[in-house]
DNA sequence: GGCGCCGATACCAGGTGGGTATCGTTGCAG
DNA sequence: CTGCAACGATACCCACCTGGTATCGGCGCC
């Protein structure tokens, strides 16, 4: 049902799949199956667009009402079993803007929700999902997602972080074949393989540990390393950063574990989604 | 919801199994998934018996209002999709006295459903289910099940049919093997091999192809062969019935094709459910 | 007339929802 | 007090369904 109403209000397969977060022949399927158990046609698809038929349109109102219906009950019942509570892990690098507007907007939707928010250093990019320490991680990928589900919720460029003083920090973009001779910092043993290599541009590397964000810039600073960060990152006046043209972007992402039943997770994915969207 | 609200009428899980049709460990593990999403329990167990907790208590009003409104949405849909039409395919055995109370009892209860009858001959248990021709078949077990779905409305002992003249016929109670040397009618090429099987009590035998109930009571009358049939039927008074003592009972049984999309099946056989409940 | 958009189809994989068999607890009866 | 019956929970298995990717077909539009 909710599927047919997306459809029914964007009026297009694809766009309504976009909005479900799923692909489209998987909806155009569940919308034929709805079709067969009603027995008619609930839209008139032709090439240059999809409307609603007569029937389409009563199951329309019927079907808002009905969703509206179950989100009560969904409110009511979990009011009653009293308030609940959300773990959100970040990354030492708390300082993403999105989180205080995703942070704010959740309060305001839910505010009987308790959100915690556990802190993690960068040697866990799932911030203590599996061992169950929070519900859902806001981090970067990439990394091991064996078990989990992952949405992304923004996109961004990465950099190399150098010293201003840097023969390379002029220069408007570079390529990783071009810090191959450079010091990498390294993360602690243990880390999320996929992770330790993204950041290490693919291969391993010889460099100081470190766990957290202002080591990475202390390290940069002091020990001639150089260390790959996203653009947009604010950094101290002795540090430049320049693009890197032939890296992969790095992803925002919310992620949480494969079929987790905490009914929260849920509803603080869709809210992550939409103020990420700005 | 459903599950729920079955369980907290019945306050016993293994009661509430059976009126929904399946068997007790998926209701118990469909409940428990349910608390955990609510994050609440719905019920108290103790060994003496289930209660419903204050959360429970709000949720089963909650869900019997939701349940019935999404049925007061399928009504309106159907109503404003049309008529639709339901066909049942009988075997040629239409004597059966549920089935006039059932016909009777699903037109009352949907009485805008168009309902065709497809009397079928004795070489296809299935009435043509997989061929498409019936939504739903009124037959007897057994028969190859694989793609449908069966649901057992009655179970009848079966006895052999022979003359009364027949020395056999005196007898009140008669074992397979002691029937050994007759000759049993046969179904014509290509019938399902449990079926045929079965009614030929397990081994092929020889003896006059029929097709109806009809020819089989001729066939019993006219060339000394002998049949099989459940107990209860109507006979004409040259023949008489034998119980068999050996001899598994035969099921009559509504069967559809598994994941049948037609809304109309699963009413239709509730209906029936209740009817041969009598 | 070809290209592109968009919904449909084909096919594959993993999670879910059913099933059976069995266990652990508890109340009761002998 | 001990054996048993009742009942919900657990373990495990299999089939279906849902969601995914790749591709097709049909119609509009340069």
């Amino acid at each position: 049902m909710r599927y047919f109403v997306a459809v029914a209000e964007e009026l297009h397969f694809g766009r309504a799949a976009t909005r479900l977060h799923m692909s489209q022949p998987p909806l155009s399927r569940a919308v034929k199956q709805l079709e067969a158990e009603i027995g008619a046609l609930l839209f008139a698809r032709s090439p240059t667009g999809v409307t609603l038929t007569p029937v389409g349109t009563v199951l329309l109102d019927e079907a808002r009402a009905l969703l509206d219906h179950a989100d009560r009950v969904q409110v009511r019942v979990s009011a009653a079993a009293g308030a609940a509570t959300i773990t959100i892990g970040i990354l030492g690098d708390g300082a993403d803007p999105g989180l205080s507007r995703l942070a704010a907007a959740y309060r305001r939707s839910r505010p009987s929700i308790d959100i915690r928010i556990r802190d993690t250093d960068l040697s866990d990019p799932t911030c203590g999902l599996r061992a169950g320490l929070v519900d859902v991680a806001l981090t970067r990928a990439p990394f091991d997602e064996t078990g989990l589900t992952v949405r992304t919720l923004r996109t961004d460029p990465v950099g190399v972080v150098l010293r201003v003083d840097d023969p390379l920090a002029r220069r408007d973009g570079l390529r990783l074949a071009e810090l191959s001779d450079r010091r990498w910092f390294q993360f602690p043993q243990g880390t999320d393989p996929v992770w330790q290599s993204y950041w290490n541009g693919g291969r391993p590397r010889e460099g100081p540990v470190v766990r957290a964000v202002q080591e990475c810039l202390q390290a940069v600073l002091w020990n001639g390393t150089m260390g790959l960060a996203p653009l947009g990152h604010d950094l101290p006046a002795e540090l430049a950063m320049v693009p890197l043209i032939d890296m992969p972007p790095s992803r925002v992402v919310a992620a949480w574990n494969k079929g987790d039943a905490n009914p929260l997770i849920r509803s603080f994915i869709e809210t992550a989604t939409t103020a990420y969207r700005h």
